[in-house]
This record gives C-alpha cells, structure tokens and sequence, in this order.
DNA sequence: CCTATGGTTCGATTTGATTCGAACCATATC
DNA sequence: GATATGGTTCGAATCAAATCGAACCATAGG
C-alpha cells in the first residue's frame, strides 16, 4: 500500500474542495467530523461497501478536506479546519451549519 | 415562456450552491460577476452554444446563485452576494478569490 | 503459520450530468 | 407582416462519477 498523500494547505484548490464536497455522502462525512473528533472510517460509513467508501475516502483526501492517519488495521480520518478555514474563510462553517 | 423561478433567501440550500459551483464554466460566470455587475448572457458566455449556455443559466438561477432578469430580448444576469453572503457568509469570497 | 479484520485496487456496470442540433417562442425593428 | 436576435425546450449522444463484486494487501491475534 502506497503511503497517504495529502496536499498541503497552499496546495488546496477550491475547485477540488467544491467537487468533494458535491455528493451526499462525502458531505455527511464532512458534517460527521464537525466536532474535531478522529474516527475510523468503519466508523463513519459502516454501511456502505467497503470499494465504494474508499473511493470516498481517497477523493476526500486528494482534495485536501480530510487527513488520514494509519494505525494498525484502521484508518483514522480527522477534518482539515484550520487548513480549509486558512485558505477559504467561512467555507466549512457554511457547509457545515448549511 | 414560464417566469423566472429563484429561491428566496431562506430557500437556499448549501447542496445546490455546492452543485451549482462545481463547474468550471459557472465558476467561470460567477467570478465574472464577482464585481457586481449585471450582464447579458450573451457578453458572458458569447462561444457556448445556445443550449448548452440556457443549461447553465437555469442552474444558477435555480440554485439560487444568479438573479435573472429578462429586458427587451436579452437576459440579464447579476450574482446574488447579498442572499449568498447572508446565508453563507465567507463562501462566496472564497470560491471568488480561491 | 493460520485466520480474521480493515482497506485498497481493478474492471465492469450503472447512473447522472454535460453537450449539441433542431425546432420553437418572444421581442425588437423595419 | 417579415426578418433578425436572444433564449428555451426537446431528444439523443457523450462523458464522467458512483457503485459494486472479487481479488488482493497489510496488520493483529491466536
């Protein structure tokens, strides 16, 4: 497995923070992870199949709106606010209370 | 030719201000009327073809990112910062200057 | 080593958005 | 009325994203 790559907070792009966060689920991700709390992704999406959630996973990584972090068998995944609030004022807030 | 339909203020939903700006071409639109002009829709997209332009137009409109309104033959087209700004504060600026 | 669990990757299918041409509607001008 | 212009609507084609099963990889625990 190769290792996570996340962009870093002058690579985030709004274009690609808008795309990930276009889609239900991804946006009750983001909404779940509100509160600052770390969680697993089983945690988040226990529903969904597992090829389907980590397609989510990635595209919210790729895009800068979470950080994924490994540890043993499970991947904890934390919101990016002071990176997203750095760059896009107000965005997540928005997206959040919205 | 029905009326124009937009969402009042309250109407507006972060899943459709979302959707509406994941586009390259309506992002386009919105940062050119980022300085509150109001324009045609002919000086803003004058190479799109029709439909595919009238396409666009009504996802705005809908979504509740342009206000529209129709003089003589043209359609004029103005961002509404004041409805954006007020429910989402600091997402507007930040798709703008992102 | 063996097994179970958590995620990824691949390929195929489905679904939804975008695009366009053609026909149409509305208004302005002659 | 005739003609030109600005947009809409419709249906069809195209393109991208989402979904899923199956196979695979990595780690934890017996």
């Amino acid at each position: 497995m190769e290792e996570l790559e996340h962009p870093d907070r002058a690579g985030l792009r709004i274009e690609a923070v808008l795309a990930a966060l276009d889609h239900p689920v991804r946006l009750r991700v983001v909404r779940t992870l509100a509160d600052g709390e770390e969680l697993t992704c089983r945690q988040i999406l226990p529903e969904m199949t597992k090829s389907s959630a980590s397609h989510h996973w990635r595209v919210l990584r790729e895009n800068g709106i979470v950080e994924q972090r490994k540890q043993g068998r499970n991947l904890y995944m934390r919101l990016r606010r002071a990176d997203l609030d750095a760059r896009f004022p107000g965005m997540l807030d928005a997206v959040i209370d919205g």
